[in-house]
DNA sequence: CTCGCCCTTGACGCCGACGTCAAGTCCAGT
DNA sequence: ACTGGACTTGACGTCGGCGTCAAGGGCGAG
């Protein structure tokens, strides 16, 4: 298939594909006439990609899934650097997490007190 | 006091000020030389908008309380306008934690389902 | 006078993940 | 032959919040 089929069935952009290839994410056979052609395997890659960068992966972060699918193994995780990426993804969300709750928490004291000081005698 | 010591005092940069500025956060008097020339009530500007940032406001949602605070004001969320910014925020974030949330729960999924097929016999 | 530090404006750089436009090529259908 | 759609590469634009550099002006100390 063709580089627009490609990104119709795989839910994204012919722009997105050409720019995972830049960034080495993915490899395209060439036709006689230059176009890309590719198969069944690279939509495997695309939907991998699509499916971490979903979830909110970086697409640096998709690298070791993709290379990983591309040495042959059934799953994009199958390979340690990829558990490592899963590992430190969850760091990060725990993190980033923490982080939101407690500006939430803050923002929630703001709002509870600037109601407070705007309805003094609100009951 | 000029540009320098405001920074200093506020816990930013030169060059952060003058962006504000640009964004018409602060005005400032320009003294005989042309330079900048603020007072306290600048610098109550100054950290009401790095008290909001840092709690990850963007530096438009801000713009009400500073506009507030200069209305006279003795607090920046004084105002309706700072409150209604407050419940968006916190909409926001509820959404956003949400999301990630649910984008952590998937990961530990994922994480656990590659070390199972890893260490198909792990105790 | 020079040194050094602070100040001025203007303008480009950065990050990520593409969108969008330009100008041309290739191919199938009528 | 012509039209229309899909393809190619190249390059600039977007968003936020500044960082950083350039090229100068102002001012007190020595």
């Amino acid at each position: 298939m063709r580089i627009g089929e490609l990104a119709r069935l795989g839910g994204t952009t012919t722009r997105a594909l050409r720019y995972y290839e830049s960034l080495g994410l993915l490899t395209a056979r060439r036709g006689a006439n230059g176009q890309r052609e590719y198969d069944e395997a690279d939509l495997r890659l695309v939907a991998e990609i699509r499916s971490l960068t979903g979830i909110g992966f970086a697409l640096e972060d998709t690298r070791p899934f993709v290379e990983c699918l591309r040495d042959g193994h059934p799953s994009g995780d199958a390979c340690p650097a990829s558990v490592a990426v899963y590992r430190r993804k969850l760091a990060e969300l725990d993190e980033c997490i923490e982080r939101l709750e407690a500006a939430r928490s803050r923002v929630r004291t703001q709002l509870a007190e600037a109601e407070k000081r705007s309805r003094p005698c609100a009951r």
